[in-house]
DNA sequence: TAAAAATACTCCATAGGTATTTTAT
DNA sequence: ATAAAATACCTATGGAGTATTTTTA
């Protein structure tokens, strides 16, 4: 049996008249006769009665048709679901990220924006530690990740670089510079403070950016403490053990007793956010994640900076 | 697209391998790559990433490999589904009755029978009076009647005679001839009596059948009452207005107030159950259902006299 | 470089076309 | 008697076979 025995079965039913159906189907009355037979003794079933006027189903004939109707909109929904995969407009992805991105305006800019143009993907989002993103994309579990560390080359992932933002500090309410309103604070200007700092092991981009910009300003930073998470980390500099350095974004965070002030932050010290996917990815869904999120900073940039190009 | 495609791409999808798929197909293997290529051509999506060693699924591929297999498990459903259906092993009949033919146990034992050897036919049971049946027949809302009447010829149906009933007097418990324990009453005995019967326009036949046994027997019966259900047929003699002429298997219908005396039943009176169906009839199931039904009351008659034969 | 897929070419089975006959009411 | 399906026969598309080349990691 092939779909052709189908198509044509299911337009001679629709007529109930060979010679009707074969004009329809723009081909002649004896090779239709011919494949309806054929079909009929491939079943081993009567699926026509012949009247003088045309034909009529069988009882075995109208099962059949049931069956064979949703046959042939199978093979349509199977072609235009095919399509769609190979279109990047149908899947499933997921995306990893570091738990200080989602701060970022970029972050749900972006899905908003794939959510819209693209409907049939459904999005799975893993928060993970940079290293953990990093296996998952070369293990295949995650497909995308926003990080802020750059990541090491010759293990087939790519970085694209998203966006860059200002440090600020975030000191204790009764912290001497917090009470300075305009201007932004030196980095040297803290070298007498204690640091508290975002674990390393977690997030090695910022811990290590920090320390470099503090040699490079002059002095070695009295780390104090380092916190699993920024938010435990603000609390300590809250409770007073400490000033610390976070990224523009993190200002969302408000917590009691803190305040953040611009820091004039060196081009080392730039938070980046960016964007690490395999080097060769044929799925098109995720292909299609990635050129979007790649658009959607390129736009916000551009925004904040339209004389740049 | 034909199912060709289908089936080829499901085997090179299983197999991962076009060399080996084709062995298993029982091809070889250019015209296996030219039609998974044509396939790939039509649906304008690369669906196998060639590699050294055999091929494997893009994501697209694995999209169409899904409701591929379900296309061709739909396939053979619709060819199993088809030759049931022919077979009289699946579908769905309507069968008629009139209200006095469940009494007798043919009927439980037919229905019994036809749900065990064809499980996958659904029946519907409608009951009506035999005009109803038989108009029902005529334009395929039944499919097949048990009633006691003969009918027409000439309408296109047939009648096939399944049982016959000895007749039962019914007599108010006071009568005198309730008293007697022993012996037929003879339909002499019952001149003199007032008749209560069950009403002529819903059952013709056994209406009939008594007067022409009346007139016979060399009377002409006293007709007090006609009613419309055999319940109240049997209210009626237990109140005393008159007494009745039943089939046997009515005795089960127990009414406080009434006995049932054998009648000595000249042949004419003899209460038939006849199924009735059409004289061509394409639908399997319906003819598997009278060849059944037949079936069962002659093993039954056969039981019951076993040396007729 | 080695296994497997793709290409080039041939062949023939069969879908489809034309002319005519048979069927069913 | 007549419309429509079936049959007979022919044509040619394209599926499948054989031999060889190209591709991919």
């Amino acid at each position: 049996m092939e779909l052709r025995h189908i198509r044509y079965f299911v337009a001679v039913a629709e007529e109930g008249h060979i010679t009707r159906a074969a004009e329809k189907l723009g081909i002649q009355q004896p090779p239709l006769s011919q494949q309806i037979r054929a079909l009929e003794t491939e079943l081993d079933v009567q699926l026509f009665r012949r009247l003088p006027r045309g034909v009529a189903l069988t009882d075995a004939g109208r099962t059949f048709l049931e069956d064979a109707q949703k046959i042939l909109a199978h093979v349509e929904h199977a072609r235009t679901a095919t399509q769609r995969t190979a279109r990047g407009e149908q899947g499933h992805i997921v995306v990893g990220f570091t738990s200080s991105v989602p701060f970022h305006p970029l972050f749900p800019a972006v899905f908003r924006s794939f959510r819209e143009t693209t409907p049939l993907v459904s999005v799975r989002l893993e928060e993970s530690g940079t290293g953990g993103l990093v296996n998952g994309l070369i293990n295949e579990t995650i497909d995308a990740a926003f990080i802020r560390s750059p990541v090491a080359d010759g293990n087939g992932l790519a970085v694209h670089p998203l966006a860059e933002e200002a440090m600020f500090v975030a000191l204790p309410a009764e912290h001497p510079l917090a009470r300075k309103d305009k201007g932004a604070i030196d980095l040297q200007a803290l070298a007498g403070d204690s640091f508290v700092l975002y674990r390393r092991t977690v997030g090695p981009g910022l811990f290590d950016a920090i320390i470099t910009a503090c040699n490079n300003a002059g002095f070695t930073p009295d780390i104090a403490q380092e916190a699993p998470r920024f938010t435990s980390t603000l609390n300590l500099v809250a409770a007073g053990l400490g000033i610390s350095i976070v990224p523009e974004s993190l200002k969302r965070l408000q917590v009691e007793g803190i305040a953040y002030r611009l820091l004039e932050t060196p081009s080392e010290l730039k938070a980046p956010i960016n964007l690490a996917c395999r080097r060769i990815e044929n799925a098109a869904a995720i292909r299609r994640f990635i050129d979007m999120t790649r658009s959607v900073a390129r736009e916000r940039a551009d925004e904040a900076a339209p004389d740049s190009r």
